[in-house]
RNA sequence: CGGGGCGUAGCGCAGUCCGGCAGCGCGCCUGCUUUGGGGGCAGGAUGUCGCAGGUUCAAAUCCUGCCGCCCCGACCA
């Protein structure tokens, strides 16, 4: 036996098997410039399967995508007052093009608020022009100090989606929806256990009236952000001057919203599925569903690999992702380790024996070995990947829960929160939270909250209680009439 | 930006203290043999020792300056 190659043990150092992981399972590598990566095709391919289902949902709920520019002017940034504040610190700035130093210089969209802000102020004209249902799939920059892959780099791929309404009602409606977009998604199909809710003042998006939120648990018990969607109220209509004149023959600002999702939400499947034997993806949004293992000496090897090709045409002809691994320089070890690594969900090991029997070995990602027959497999492996999604699910809201405590003094809070989430009461002032950040390292997550009208639901009946009680931290009676989710996050 | 660490083959590192042939493991290439959980044997290729300057007969090693990366903090999707 060989010297075992893989991802640090995730007991040992969390941090590092996730850095390895994405290494050696070719998701992504570093790039020269720090702070940026390289996708490499395997992990494109997993942002190309989420993408493709988000943006199936995104066209079902009405909205069209678009693309608005790169360079945003700087003075648009600062017309909003929180907006500006908040991204400043992190703005990339182009001073120079052309040889020649610009009249004005040009932010690299952090975000797209601000010029189709500014394209509505020049598009709405009435009632009729709304709403605005539109979405960009982009990159955006953000000079972070620090910076991991996935999780938060100086640039990123995401999308934006923004809307415009006629009323107040209409905008936090959509709001409300999109959150139920990214929870179906991260339920359905990255099989995430998320916790939908509000930001706290302290934690809302710069320039929003509220942000909405879907946060994860990962396997260190720290959250993971893992979706947002805000409601901008009139601050961006007021500031790009967004006006149409109502039925009413009265001339109004637009209501906005803004809602999005990056490939940090890869860092997060990562995280909350993966093993110390590498990636474990959901079956949903793996690049490769099933993986055919031939294992064959010479004399064998043509009867193997036939068998193996028709039965890969088969699953294929089932709807199946799948791949025949017929590298002739490793052995069948070498290649069950290797897509071990990669999360490949289903594994079949196909043989001389096999073949001679009509039969194959299959094995999920996370169970045992057994033998299935060749002519069943069709059927069989859709359902067993159904299944296995339901099992990744189950398993990562299982953990959440035995990692989640509700406290009522500052002593369990501060125990909770070093291992997972603290359910607590809090007085809402942002001094407070922010006192607890530096006594804790712990933030305030999310409120918990539902939007039943639009699938918003919680998955624990502690995350939907109602109830009044004093601040974990200072006693002062609690604000939101419900605990919220503290943790360290991401 | 503050504190610490590190730059030597594709990757991980030894060699630096005490100047004297540029090394090891993995990977890679060729051939043979193997293949049901990371095979074996034989042969082979690969270096701006981070960069620049200085000391010296001689510098990966000593001196000076610079650059880059990583980790820990403060800031963040």
């Amino acid at each position: 036996m060989a010297k075992v190659k893989g991802p640090t043990p995730q007991s040992q150092d969390f941090s590092q098997w996730y850095l390895d992981t994405i290494q050696l399972a070719e998701l992504a590598d570093y790039a020269p410039v720090r702070g940026t990566i390289v996708v490499r095709p395997y992990g494109y391919a997993l942002w190309e399967h989420i993408q493709r289902v988000l943006d199936g949902m995104f066209k079902a709920t009405g909205h069209q995508n678009a693309y608005f520019p790169l360079f945003i002017p700087m003075s648009f940034l600062q017309k909003e007052a929180e907006h500006v504040e908040g991204f400043s610190p992190e703005l990339a700035v182009v001073t120079h093009a052309g040889g020649e130093e610009l009249e004005e210089p040009l932010a690299v969209r952090p975000t797209s608020e601000t010029i189709i802000g500014y394209m509505w102020s020049r598009w709405i004209r009435s009632w009729r022009d709304l709403p605005q249902l539109l979405n960009q799939w982009n990159n955006v920059v953000r000079w972070e100090l620090r910076t991991r892959p996935f999780l938060r780099t100086s640039e990123f791929l995401w999308q934006e989606g923004h809307t415009a309404h006629a009323t107040r009602e209409e905008a936090e409606e959509e709001t409300a929806r999109m959150l139920g977009v990214y929870l179906k998604f991260a339920r359905e199909y990255a099989a995430l256990p998320v916790i939908p809710g509000k930001k706290t003042e302290r934690e809302k998006f710069a320039g929003a009236v509220y942000t909405t939120t879907l946060e994860g648990m990962m396997k260190d018990g720290r959250a993971l952000q893992s979706a947002t969607s805000h409601f901008l109220g009139q601050n961006f209509a007021r500031a790009f001057e967004i006006t149409f004149q109502d039925k009413d023959l009265k001339e109004k600002h637009v209501w906005t919203t803004s809602w999005g999702l990056s490939w940090r939400i890869i860092g997060g499947i990562i995280m909350t599925h993966g093993d110390d034997r590498g990636l474990v993806l959901p079956p949903r949004l793996a690049p490769v569903q099933v993986v055919i293992v031939p294992i064959y000496k010479a004399e064998s090897k043509e009867r193997v690999l036939a068998a193996a090709k028709k039965l890969e045409a088969e699953l294929t002809a089932a709807g199946l992702r799948v791949h025949t691994d017929d590298r002739d320089q490793y052995t069948p070890g070498y290649k069950f380790h290797d897509w071990e690594l990669r999360g490949v969900p289903y594994r079949v090991e196909l043989g001389p024996r096999d073949v001679e029997a009509n039969a194959a070995v299959i094995k999920s990602r996370i169970g045992e070995k057994e033998t299935a027959a060749l002519p069943e497999l069709k059927d069989l492996l859709p359902a067993r990947l159904e299944a296995l999604h339901g099992e990744l699910f189950e398993r990562a809201l299982r953990f959440r829960r035995e990692r989640t405590r509700v406290v009522d003094d500052y002593e369990a809070f501060k125990e909770a929160v070093a291992e997972g989430f603290a359910l607590a009461y809090h007085c809402g002032d942002a001094a407070c939270e922010k006192a607890i950040q530096e006594e804790t390292k712990a933030t305030a997550r999310v409120i918990p909250l539902e939007f039943p009208a639009h699938g918003v639901l919680q998955d624990d009946e502690v995350l939907r209680e109602a109830g009044e009680g004093v601040c974990v931290r200072c006693g002062r009676p609690a604000a939101y009439g419900r605990r919220v989710v503290f943790a360290r996050a991401y």
